[in-house]
Order: C-alpha cells, then structure tokens, then sequence
DNA sequence: CGTTTTATCTTTACATTGGCAAGATTATAG
DNA sequence: CTATAATCTTGCCAATGTAAAGATAAAACG
C-alpha cells in the first residue's frame, strides 16, 4: 500500500480504469462518461486506456459485463430470501428491477447492443450467467431441476422452455426498462407496488400452469 | 417550390431540422447524430438549431416525439388487420417489435429518460398518444369500451386496468427491447415466431380471464 | 549479467463537437 | 417609416476520441 505516485507504469491500470469507470458511469451518467475523465481518476494520461480497452466500446463492454454481474448477484440474493414459488418470481422482478433503479447507467449500458462490442467473450459470459438465473427461476416455476451456465444452451433450445423465459423475462425486463424511463403511468409508489405484485402472482401462474380462471 | 438558396431566413428551419435529424439517426445511429450534421444537411450553420431547439435535448425530445407517432400509426395498422382478439394481440405486440427494429435508433431515443426533455409537453402527449393505443388493446380484450386520449389518465387510476396494462405492456415492451437489443436466445427465426405467438396467445387469455389450465 | 524485445504509458497533434457571444439580416409591430 | 424582435451567421472556446511518435520499464533471451 505503498504511494507509487511516479511510478511510470501503473501496474494495475486496467482495473482502477474499471473501477472509475465504474464511478463516473454512476456519478456522471453516460452523459459525463468520458475516456478522459476516467483516465484522469485513475491518475494516468488520457491515452493510457487504449492500450486496455482499445476504444470507447471496448471499455463499455467491459463495465456491462460488470453490471450483468451485479445483476447476477442480486437476482441470487433476491431469490434466496423468497419463501415459495410466487414469492420467488416477485422476488425476482424486484430485484431486477431495483437493480435498473440502483445503477440506471449500467442498465442502459447493457441493453445497448449499438455501444458493445458484441465479440466480447467476457461480456458474453456475464449476459449469460444472468439468463441462466432467470432460466433457473422459469424452471423452478415449472418444478424443473435447475441448470448451470453450461447447460443453458441446451435448455433454450426447448421451444417450451424458452417460451416461458420469454414470457418471464419480458415482463420482468419490461417492467424494469419501463419505471426506469418513467413511462409507466405512475398513479402512487404503494397502487405500483400491489400492481406488480398481482401482475407476478398471475404470470408466475401461468408459468406453473395451474392458473385458475381468475374471473371476476 | 423555388430555389430558396441565399435566403437568410430559411422559412420553415424547425422542420428541415427535423427531417434532416430523422435521416441521420436512422442512417448513422445515435453516435454519428450530432447538431451539427443536422444543420449541414438542413444546409445551415451550426448554431442555427439552437434557436429551434435549445440544447441537443430539446432536440431529441422532438424526435422522440415523432418516434412515438410513428410508433402509435404502426400500431393502429398492426391492430387493423387482425380479426380477432388473439390476434390483436399478437398483432400489436408485432407491430411493437417491428417498430424497434425498423427505427431502432429512435426506439433507444424514445426510453431514454435522461436524454430527453421530459417537461416536453409535445413529446408528453405523443407518448401518451401510443399509451391510450396499448390501453384500448387492452381494454378491448377485457370486453370493455375504448377510450379517448383524454380519458386515458381515469383509466390509468383504475388498479385492475393498470394491472392489465402492466401484464400486457411490459411482455410487449420488454420483447421488443431484448429483442433488439439481441439479448433474446435465439435458435431460429421460425422458433422465435412460434414462441412469440404462443406467449402472445397465453398473455391473452391471462389478461381476458378465461385462460385455462394449461397443463401438460 | 548485459542486451534486446516487448509491454506500458506519455506527449503531442488534429479534426470534431456543443455551447456561447456578438454581429448581420430580415420580418414584424407600432 | 422606424423600432423592435426573430432568425441566422461568424468566430470562438474548452473538451473529446483517436492516432502517431517518443519515453520508460519490464520481460525475454543470450
């Protein structure tokens, strides 16, 4: 923990890029992010990041399989406090969607198949340990034994299967692209909240298959 | 129709503007979108826009604007067409998909809170144009009448509707984002088809409350 | 151990951008 | 007819991403 100020070369530049990277994503929005800015906190000149990274993108990409991570982690934390099966799905929506509300710019990052490098093996590998959460979450619903990342390719090829991550994935990813960007017609937190956890409640239903005709 | 060459005062700037921005967010993306391409192609200086639009914000705002109308126009088509309340379902989330991939650039624009001018009264009442769509879809599957655009925030009040709304929006939303976005696990163009029209088709009685149990 | 090669980082430079300020030109109002 | 306001241009600035060339240190190699 020594200061090596002067230190021509920096030693570990490539994750302080990542880390203040990370910073200004979350203090600045994409807006203040900058190859310099980042540059300047990690103490190194404004060139120094594309010996790591290459370009912008390259950069990025890096910092969304970062956030695919964190998504990863707290689908997982979600999940382990749920207590049943509809607790599980709401679970899971809350956490995905509390993540997007914890770290809007990571979020809209990940989601920017424009602004990635989209041959990133890293970046490939955190998307998908992320799908293999919420495939596990669909098949628990179905009472299916659970995957690992290995195995997920198999299991999307199961055009059952995939049709319920489908319909799992899309409303909880909806749900959370659409309160990120405030396009939901908010009526008050507390109606927001019954609303998606009824919303879970019938879809997880429907997943499980014992739907019962909720007529009113 | 005359050449209106040296004219100082453009005449109709604001829309050239727009149309020049139009073209060069969907034939460069939102990287190559600058101010000052716009005004090129408009063939004024570069400070001409400001005057129009403010910052680039007010300017986005406007094209979100246009990207909602668009968006609302392909939906009222998609949901022309179909013949039935399966079918209008499906037809809308279609159209809605469609959209983001045939304007995917304005699609990014228009979900992007920190981008856009939210106290934008013009992009307000486009977004809210698209919502009072959805929400008919919706209202129309549950058996009951459609509404205005004025009558649109009653019915957001009403906890049952926002729920269906929710149920159905997000799948829509949230396909056509990953899809886009090639989040989606895609085995085969016919696979996603089937799969997009099986899930369409379950939201759908969910949503009309006469699903039934579909056990296998 | 000494030399060479390679990786890492800096410096310099350049074209481009958004925004500002001051000026030019034309429309509009009074 | 004149004054005012709206519209557009010019010139400027700091900041950015990228590229090229140079500096420094580590690593490879004899």
């Amino acid at each position: 923990m020594q200061a090596k100020k002067a230190a021509y070369h920096h030693g570990s530049l490539k994750k302080s890029l990542l880390a203040a990277g990370d910073l200004v994503l979350m203090e600045k929005g994409f807006k203040g992010f900058t190859f310099r800015e980042c540059a300047r906190r990690a103490g190194v000149s404004h060139a120094a990041p594309k010996h790591h990274f290459g370009d912008v993108t390259g950069f990025l990409s890096a910092l969304a399989a970062i956030g695919f991570d964190r998504l990863t982690k707290a689908l997982i934390a979600g999940i382990r406090k749920a207590k049943d099966l509809d607790e599980e799905f709401l679970a899971t929506t809350r956490a995905y969607s509390k993540f997007a509300e914890d770290y809007p710019e990571h979020f809209r990052i990940m989601f920017r198949d424009d602004l990635l490098a989209t041959e990133s093996v890293e970046l490939g590998l955190a998307a998908r340990r992320t799908l293999t959460e919420l495939t596990n979450v669909i098949l628990r619903q179905r009472g299916e034994r659970e995957i690992s990342v290995d195995e997920l390719k198999d299991y999307t090829k199961a055009e059952d299967v995939l049709g319920d991550i489908v319909l799992g994935w899309c409303h909880i990813h909806g749900f959370a692209h659409l309160k990120l960007e405030h396009q939901l017609p908010v009526v008050s937190k507390s109606m927001e909240k019954r609303v998606i956890k009824a919303s879970s409640a019938r879809l997880a239903q429907l997943i499980r298959r014992d739907a019962t005709p909720n007529l009113h």
